[in-house]
DNA sequence: CTCCCTGCAAACTCTTTGCAAGTAG
DNA sequence: CTACTTGCAAAGAGTTTGCAGGGAG
């Protein structure tokens, strides 16, 4: 997501007759501003800085809102709590995550998943919603 | 995994310097027997039937033991708390969840995934430990 | 103006831990 | 025998909720 995370994030919430407060601005600004993913606790110390009045519940209300809109993700990882979140790019996309210190890096494509999902769907009956991929490891700076 | 789940676990057990103990006997049993993911409670109900006296804190425990040894995986949803496990079959198999029931169904493949994790770390100079693909939608009864 | 939203604090749920007793190998 | 394990209960984390006051549209 590029500087006009917030115009995307206000014409969505405008989308669902939802309002963009200035503690939602914060949320999304501090997310905006990092690449990596923050875990609660670091997202609400670090949207203090734009609304120092911000409380925890607020950002567990906000983050569990974008979840739902599309504009926020989850980082997965094997044996480790799934805390982390970051801002979603518009479209499909997959992460490379770092394992120490959360670092995202997103890419597209994957039209192979496509046609996987189409088998899947063909040889077990499911109707399939969507996937989770990610992969993990060590970014340059913490190998 | 099939019916000789309990022998492979011994097997992990014992090179790993630990022990086949009726409680982690009564976990995998548990687990092999159902083909739905299940949460922590949901496996300490089912397990007591093998072993009454089982507690919720050795539960945890052997799961988070049995996830080491990668015997068992857990699910990764989003938006949703990531709480279910499943036996692991050996070897690096995919998995496809009923969003509403918990039920897996494995599939290997993806080498194309092999290909797209090399590519991934010429281009960023992460080095890649793993990664995580699931699919999820709806199982035949419950679409 | 009208609802939606917020901060606070309490309630809840999930997970981890210390410890003394028990047991697999 | 020896160390690894267990059940219990209490402590610790993380997450959700009710409510009265505040504010975006």
């Amino acid at each position: 997501m590029g500087i006009d995370s917030l115009e995307l994030v206000r014409e969505r919430l405008r989308e669902a007759g939802l309002r963009l407060t200035a503690p939602r601005r914060a949320v999304v600004t501090a997310l905006a501003a990092s690449e990596r993913a923050l875990n609660l606790q670091e997202l609400l110390t670090t949207a203090r800085c734009h609304h120092p009045s911000l409380s925890l519940a607020t950002v567990y209300r906000a983050i569990e809102l974008l979840q739902r809109l599309g504009l926020v993700r989850r980082v997965h990882l094997e044996g480790q709590r799934c805390q982390r979140y970051f801002l979603a790019p518009s479209g499909h996309w997959h992460q490379l995550v770092c394992l120490e210190c959360g670092r995202v890096v997103e890419f597209p494509g994957g039209n192979e998943l496509e046609r996987l999902q189409q088998e899947l769907e063909a040889e077990t009956g499911f109707r399939i919603e969507g996937h989770l991929l990610q992969f993990y490891g060590y970014c340059p700076e913490h190998l």
